[in-house]
DNA sequence: CGTTTAAAGTGAACGGCGTAAACATAAAGG
DNA sequence: CCTTTATGTTTACGCCGTTCACTTTAAACG
């Protein structure tokens, strides 16, 4: 269940200032939080975080990739529950956006991010299943490439949309905007 | 040409910042710039920035609108150029995504200020343009309305995808994305 | 024209930030 | 047991946005 080493100094520090900055960000709802505040939090000097991430940038990185995995968790979740299919596809792009309102300063976090680390274990779970739908869907693998990244970046745009304030983040306008069947008509 | 008073006790201090930010945002290809660098890049105190906007938000949401004038004006030139109708309304979107990648830190600027300001002179050029269009292309105005905010979330999507890293900033894919002829076939 | 007044800009200061360097401490291992 | 090394602390630096009290200067007006 934990990633570093099982024994330290005073505890497992880095495990810890990742907790609290899931925490921060749920309750921040705007902005990521800062190193001294996630600091503040765990009980311990600003520096002493430097002995797990060479900056905060990199802090930020764990969080996000932190996140990635719980998007990915939700969305295969919510695909199995919808049994799969076409339905499943669909259950997968709403529970992208609905992630997205329901943890507005993670998922932006998520994305500001550089890049989702050169390889992680799961390189990219989320972005798999979405292609496994789309293989489904389309008759060649690269039309299958183009539907996939198709919906992730209307998925995405929404999402982004929605955050920003630009479009009302509306449970009924998601389903109708992301009601691609028609689409284009 | 300006939209403040014409003669001040220096200069127009006000234009002058934002024409420094609209620069550093150019240079930058990353954050936005700090509050005392603009006040250094126009030879000013940090403190006289005050005279002129609220706070730091508010000099960002001044850089923001400018931004969004910039992107309309791009976009109705490439729609006319298009000759209009359909071709004209692809174009709309290429030209969002293009404008994205050409000027990264203005265009993140643009929508992660909190809103567009309440009611600004022209209440979104860009959209109302989108709209025209898609009103030509559906039977009835709910429809137009969807595959309005449809195409919008589809071009913010890649363009934010693209900025992040997340999909490869290549312009060819630009169009295989946009491509929504048989999107969803 | 001279004086008043208010707009425009300055300087010093505050707390918060990310980070570096030097130092302290405790756990581990030969 | 004593050394090594991982972990954490203290102090300090420069940057940031913002405040407050102050000065300057241009315009307004009798």
């Amino acid at each position: 269940m934990s990633t570093s080493t099982v024994t330290y100094h005073h505890g497992n520090l880095r495990d810890a200032l990742v907790a609290a900055g899931l925490g921060a960000l749920e309750a921040s709802a705007g902005k990521p939080p800062s190193l001294r505040e996630l600091a503040r939090a765990v009980g311990v000097s600003p520096t002493a975080v430097y002995r797990h991430f060479p900056d905060k940038q990199a802090l930020d990185a764990a969080l996000a990739q932190e996140g990635l995995k719980l998007l990915a968790t939700e969305q295969q979740t919510a695909a199995a529950k919808a049994g799969g299919g076409s339905a499943g596809f669909a259950e997968t792009g709403r529970t992208y956006v609905r992630f997205a309102l329901a943890h507005p300063a993670l998922f932006r976090l998520m994305f500001t991010q550089g890049r989702p680390v050169p390889d992680s274990d799961p390189p990219d779970e989320a972005r798999a299943l979405l292609t496994a739908y789309t293989q489904a869907l389309a008759d060649n693998p690269e039309r299958a490439e183009t539907l996939a990244l198709q919906a992730w970046s209307i998925a995405h745009g929404i999402a982004m949309l929605m955050l920003d304030g630009r479009i009302p983040a509306d449970d009924a306008l998601i389903d109708r905007l992301l009601n691609t069947e028609n689409l284009f008509s």
